[in-house]
DNA sequence: AGGAAATGTATACACCGTTAACATAGCCGC
DNA sequence: GCGGCTATGTTAACGGTGTATACATTTCCT
């Protein structure tokens, strides 16, 4: 018994997964970019200073904080459209292009602060995560899906990255527009992509 | 001379206009979000509190120089597309809607701390100035360019709010990709413009 | 001329990110 | 078992921030 009985009911001295809990602490945010790393520890229990002992700096911590971001996003995509299949016809190509734009309104939707940090004003400084070779990307997605309506014949060319940054710009426009808002009781997300999707492919016929 | 000549080669109490010193002085800063009133009321040579005459907050303050900064897109769009004139076939009716997407590229070129603030994470809270009855506002120009387009054949459909969102999504996508960056040596604006425009209207016939 | 209103200063408060010095806990080789 | 190394905490401090309050000065109007 070598701590006093009034030392072994308090708080250990060190925390188990301090880094974890920080993120996790983070991921709760209303407004991630908005957090102090003292409020982040003051809710853990812990000095400020020692985040410092886990993340170079705040925005270091938000950077992984976006790079779990783009983890979740990559599960959506994943789930609306499985890299491991191919559409086999235009109909099916046009369905997972219009799935792939409802995941993204979803993702908009359920993880807005997430969202937020991932591509609000300073994006680009969480964008660009560098992923491992054979590493699934939520960037492999989109173009997967446009190489599928060019695949089954629904658009004539081969999907170049403007094409992609096109229909990402549409998709990404109306979640916008939407941020903030309850989702779509009058517009609801599978339509909402319809639409835009429909919109898009026509552009690219 | 109730003012010694010490003081008289002084700078007077009274700065004499410093509220517009202090949006003249945002307007000069790289990363306006990014100012404090401390460095700005310093650069004027002011106390940061003297600022609390003029704005309410920070948050005011940015509120209005981002006034300006669609006060100054409004003439950018004004010059591409004068809203006294009409689109007389569809051949102009492209011209003109073109013309606006690249004055939207070039204003967000040329002024890209203003384009960031205006359009950036916390563009909800800057966006929205209510607007004179009668007063000319920026967002006048997508849907009066779209509805020449309707006017002279080019597309079916008198345009929606959908239609516009879908319009300026496009442009500002690019707008993004390329903020940052120096302006096209390899796209030039006005060609960029062209085809997110010619890919706009395919999408709306 | 004199007082009110406008507009500046001085100072203070609470908070922030970050660093440096120090304390404690766990682990590894003797 | 024990001594030291390393990991991971704490405390305290620095300079910066937005903002409020009290006070000083100047301008303006009667």
């Amino acid at each position: 018994m070598r701590t006093p009985a009034s030392q072994s009911l308090a708080r250990p001295f060190h925390h188990g997964n301090l880094r974890q809990a920080l993120l996790e602490a983070a991921l709760l945010a209303t407004d991630i970019e908005g957090v102090s790393l003292r409020q982040l520890a003051g809710t853990i229990g812990v000095t400020a200073a020692a985040a410092y002992r886990h993340f170079a700096s705040r925005e270091d911590l938000l950077f992984e904080v976006a790079g779990i971001g783009f983890d979740r996003l990559t599960v959506y995509f994943q789930h609306a459209l499985p890299l491991d299949t191919v559409a086999r016809d235009g109909k099916e190509a046009r369905q997972r292009f219009c799935r792939l734009g409802a995941a993204y309104l979803r993702f908009a939707d359920e993880q807005p602060a997430l969202w937020r940090l991932m591509f609000g004003a300073q994006a680009e400084a969480y964008r660009s995560r560098p992923t491992q070779p054979g590493e699934r990307s939520s960037y492999d997605y989109l173009p997967a899906a446009l190489l599928g309506l060019h695949q089954t014949g629904v658009i004539p060319a081969p999907p170049s990255e403007q094409d992609a940054l096109f229909a990402w710009s549409a998709i990404h426009g109306v979640a916008t527009l939407r941020s903030g808002r309850v989702p779509g009781a009058l517009d609801p997300t599978e339509d909402l992509a319809a639409a835009v999707a429909a919109r898009v492919i026509k552009a690219l016929q």
